[in-house]
DNA sequence: CATGAATGAGACTTCATTCAT
DNA sequence: GATGAATGAAGTCTCATTCAT
């Protein structure tokens, strides 16, 4: 799943240490050209410039720009649904759970912490997220792992969600399914809109913060301070009619 | 705002009226065209055709392709903004509040109601909105008009969030214009996806319900059956420690 | 068979009098560009710049330098097959038969003026039946339009052949069918060779007399003087043993 | 003549064994590949990988493409050119001199031998001559070793055809040049529509003994029988005036 | 000898846009 | 107003060939 090594072999990759060097700076190249311009205005000849390759030799690594976009597409999904840890993607071995430091962390938090690491994966890949979603427009493969990662978060939140409200820990009237996706969408959506396009200025803790409140407000759950969303009105406690 | 008629005198239109007649049937084709290609493998020459036009007469009513994309765009945009009624967008002159029948009605059918609507005009127009989204991407001026209809909705949230706090009756902690941004988010993209992409099969009142439900919830709202979601949870009602 | 005009439709054809003229005079270009050049080294650019056009004005009438080629060459089979007659292709409305003026003549003779017309044909053509040559070796619709030509004199050659022998007039021994099919091919690669190729220095009168007495002899067919090729050895008839 | 050792010292030709072994490997392959792609298409990659070569290896032992292409079709007009002889090439062990059993033959069967030997020739080695008859068509060098078989075959031909007439055993009003040439073409081409691109279906003796009775008839020769063509006519020997 | 990475000339093709009729 | 002929910029991709390792 995290395996980046499944873009390596695309097209029979290079033989020799060299070529597979020079493929490496074609991705990291492409990425660069991608992020500058755009899927549609990237030109082969740029990103084989940009790694410093007549513009002949992109072709010894790939077939076209969709095939390389969707190497860097991968590559990036990868690195956004990748479990967090030191130097999260690469190594990886060390931790097992979801999150290491699970232990004695209320659910608020845990959500939190899951957040704040999609936001901050969002926002240091932001240019290029930002082409993938334009991409998966029209691009059937793109859009795929586009969902796969949707998908990943979607059925994780889930999960949560169905064990919140065996526990009698969240709101039984709403649907798993549909939240999971919903709230994912939201969390996805305003990091786009707030952390790349800029659609106003917040910090990221900020933006996380809220986030957090309203997603653990949507399912019933109790706040960072212990008391649920319903209770800090002060018109009334909203229990009784 | 977004003013229909504003197409008309684009590009100083046509005198005639056989010459608006043609200009609506380019409109008209250009949305089947993009709505069946997108944006990218549309040629004039398809919308032209599709018009029964001859190709270089598209240039006496468009300077560009992206031009035409543009009001194609906006109508969609002030269709989706557009005040409910009799008839919606065309006639539209009947209503002048948000909502003929605000009246003794609660919070939540209110935005259960503007949900609605919403989604059925998101669902009707699925196509192209889907090219929208895409074509927003790299034209700043689809762009911008994406952005104010989001912008629209987001405010007139935010106005919503603010009332209800300062009665009591919304969770004081939540920030208004993050809330409204986010749930918005969650609306429009969950309507995508459910309804356009069709990622999971729900009916659309089904998914409004839920969708309604999460947004009352985030903001601590009472449900439709007037109970907070802190307390139709059975393990304990939340506002105790 | 004739039609020449079959050419003329294909990718739905130029709609005003003005683009029929600029297709007929890239197709001329063409024809031109591909015996100077060969069909391989033959650029669509050249072709268009002889027809003083830009070379994108090439695309509005052929799709392809093989599309155009074909056209090419279905005009020349079309003009090696013609019948007779005076400005042979083009009118050809005035004779029925296959020649007109075949009565009270010779078997022999009737042979003699049919390679005529084929050798002189051949020759005014002969850069561009090379060129047919070559392109039908990877060309199938080209093999076939050859094909056909071939096909064409074979089934003529052929009945004459079975009403020959049926007169008792030719060998009985000889197959009709093979003997049609060797024969054409010895002239029409005599005819390469000789005409074209200038393997060896020959009016076409002698070429054209040699081929036909060789036609005529394989045939059992008594000569321009009215014997036989055996009755003109001197060793003996060759009747006896 | 075109002895298939010529190849080996082309472009300095490899030093070692296995070198050596390496070139007749390429060399072999590229037969196969042309015969599989024709000459356009086949790429040099091709070869070398048909070879279990890496591409780069090529340009140790051939030029270019042409220059391999031309080694193929020497070897090729070699061994169509070859006496025949026990292993004369690689097949066919009975006789060793020019034409072994000479003595006490016809003329007849002489003809009809020569004719099956190369007809078996042609058909075995039918694909890679249909390439070869194409990239006669533009390449010079290809062309000339054709014509060199052509002219070896020719020239036998008209010497035989020279001592026929001054023995009185021959059509005196042929010209021997022409004829030769022309039968030769006849043989040629026809082998190849009857037994390569399969024209109609015969069986190889059965096209042998059609073309030798049509050769034998064109040059007023007996025939299998003893008899001339005329003689066997019905309707009258035409040998009389 | 063998490898395969790198090069780059060169041609094709598309299509938005202009413009004479 | 309408037509469709003409233009040409721009980018893709192929593959023979070279060369460092």
């Amino acid at each position: 799943m995290t395996d980046a090594s499944a873009s390596e072999d695309a097209t029979t990759g290079p033989r020799s240490k060299k070529g597979a060097e020079t493929r490496a700076r074609l991705l990291e190249a492409a990425k660069v050209v991608f992020e500058n311009t755009g899927f549609l205005d990237a030109r082969i000849s740029d990103i084989a410039k940009q790694a410093g390759l007549s513009h002949g030799s992109f072709y010894h690594y790939f077939d076209s720009k969709e095939q390389v976009f969707r190497e860097v597409a991968e590559e990036q999904e990868a690195l956004l649904t990748a479990l967090p840890g030191p130097d999260a993607l690469d190594t990886s071995g060390a931790t097992t759970s979801a999150d290491p430091t699970d232990d004695g962390i209320t659910e608020y938090e845990r959500i939190r912490r899951a957040n704040r690491l999609y936001l901050e994966r969002y926002r240091a890949n932001g240019r290029i997220m930002g082409v993938i979603e334009e991409v998966s427009r029209y691009d059937t493969e793109v859009s795929k792992a586009r969902m796969q990662r949707q998908k990943h978060f979607a059925d994780r939140s889930e999960r949560a969600v169905r064990r919140l409200q065996a526990a009698g820990d969240a709101d039984p009237t709403v649907d798993p399914e549909i939240a999971a996706l919903a709230l994912g969408s939201m969390v996805a959506r305003t990091a786009e809109l707030l952390l790349i396009e800029h659609w106003a200025e917040y910090e990221i803790d900020t933006v996380n913060d809220q986030l957090t409140l309203l997603w653990a407000n949507a399912l019933g759950l109790t706040g960072p301070d212990g008391t649920t969303a319903g209770a800090r009105r002060t018109g009334g406690n909203g229990s009784t009619a």
